[in-house]
DNA sequence: TTATTATATGCCTTGACAAGCATATGCCCT
DNA sequence: AGGGCATATGCTTGTCAAGGCATATAATAA
């Protein structure tokens, strides 16, 4: 589970990356709003720390949980490499659609 | 193997998308260039084919293999609800408009 | 203190997938 | 037709990760 592609090929960590991008939230709440199990989430939670997409602060018993960027800037510099190559097929259907 | 995420979650699949971003190229010629079994290619390509991210064309006894824009769009619309987190994002926005 | 809430972790089972190897398919050439 | 090259596919095996469930840890409240 080193790679962050491998991080975000999980359906359920791809949700919870999703529901945090609102504001940070505590496991609880992601539990709610997710309807998942609570050790699923927190497991999954430990996953997306790990890999630096989240991180955590203590308030009284809950942890709240919210984004980091830098896994995000790998992801967003991997996919540069074909930019180019599909930014002129976005121009193509954009001067298609005028 | 529905999903984009998966397919890019593999190592060995990331590097054949890399190799062609310079050009099209055989299944032989990406088997000698990254060293890996014919059949281990083959069965890369196809995973990638199905998921919309390469197409190939018949040469004699070749397939030759290219690039596809689609999956990589949908990459990039994924990435782009957490843009806001990171700072680089605002320069690259201003050169894409320019 | 004990009870309750919030979160993390451990164990186990199951399923998925990648690789290895053999084999099939298909095209080219003589 | 037959042989060789290029690619695809089938089968089997090992590995690994996700989920279920129980339990541990820790903070709070009564």
């Amino acid at each position: 589970m080193e790679s962050v592609f491998e991080v975000i090929a999980e359906p359920n960590r791809r949700a919870i990356l999703s529901l945090l991008v609102s504001s940070q939230q505590s496991v609880g709440e992601i539990e709610r709003q997710l309807r998942m199990p609570q050790p699923t989430v927190s497991k999954h939670l430990r996953v997306l720390r790990q890999a630096g997409f989240v991180e955590s602060t203590v308030d009284a018993q809950r942890r709240l949980y919210r984004l980091k960027p830098e896994p995000f800037e790998e992801l967003d510099a991997w996919l540069d490499q074909f930019r180019r190559f599909w930014s002129a097929h976005v121009d193509a259907l954009e001067r298609h659609l005028d």
